[in-house]
DNA sequence: TAACGGTTGTTCGAATTTGAACAACCCGGT
DNA sequence: ACCGGGTTGTTCAAATTCGAACAACCGTTA
């Protein structure tokens, strides 16, 4: 076995800074959604995904593989925001295996008003911190990643 | 109410890269750690941080904040890590208050077992994703958040 | 049309995380 | 010595996540 390639001083500080800004932010994030409206992250995710959905809908499957989860946990949070009022299932035409979550008034208007709140979350806890060139040279890097790890 | 600062499409851009490379990467590292040593990456993370500390040992205090994690969840892993024999509990000199979680020999060998494949993943995950300037930019913008986030 | 492999969404059990509650302990001021 | 506020680690219930298993359905092929 070859010697492993470890990481020098500049990769190691990469490597933690990315661990240590992932989780505060993502900590930061459902804190206050959840202090704001009641929200879980990826439930306020679930609704943002379909308020940009054509008809304010999307199959399971496609909001599953948008949020980077599994099926059975787009399904439990679906069930969540269904009971709560915000989406509800409707069959999918064409395809009777198919579900559609479907966005309500009531779930696009919870999330008109977690919007704002949000957005000051989001500026606090990463946009606003950076210069513009920061900013830029930072999404350069974080898009390079992320067209690497596309399946 | 004033009018909400919106993200612009720069700013959307950013944000949506943010979290899609942090749900990607943690996934990855995630899968990679469970099948190559049944670690999850909270557990190697804390072999990390122990084999790091001076006399291999850290009060649970000290772990948790710097795992950024709740106290109980790192009373969870260790309890799950202590049964696995790659860590043990002791009492705390002088606060009896205190536990120290202590890294056993099997416990470092599991550690230098998991790191060459661990660090490898590092790499094609992130690390060699980036040209030299690239990362040295990401670590920037990342370091510049971090500050900000201090509490 | 019957059969086949592939897809879709749900359900289940197991694992994990969190905050609150709690008991035990520490320490500075009285 | 004794409060009284703060700290420490664990336990608990609740919420969430995942993968495997499953039943139902799809489209293609024979």
């Amino acid at each position: 076995m070859t010697q492993p390639r470890w990481l020098d001083s500049q990769e190691k500080a990469a490597w933690n800074a990315f661990l240590e800004v992932s989780h505060r932010v993502e900590r930061r994030v459902e804190h206050h959604l959840r202090e704001q409206e009641g929200l879980s992250h990826p439930q306020y995710e679930i609704l943002v995904r379909l308020a940009d959905a054509p008809d304010w809908q999307l199959r399971m499957t496609e909001l599953a593989e948008s949020l980077l989860t599994s099926k059975s946990g787009a399904s439990y949070q679906i069930g969540k925001l269904e009971k709560a009022g915000l989406v509800r299932r409707s069959s999918c035409p064409g395809d009777d295996r198919g579900v559609l979550a479907v966005l309500t008034e009531e779930g696009m208007a919870t999330l008109r008003r977690a919007a704002p709140g949000h957005v000051e979350l989001v500026r606090s806890s990463l946009i606003d911190l950076l210069s513009r060139e920061q900013l830029a040279a930072l999404t350069d890097g974080l898009d390079t990643v992320a067209r690497g790890l596309e399946d």
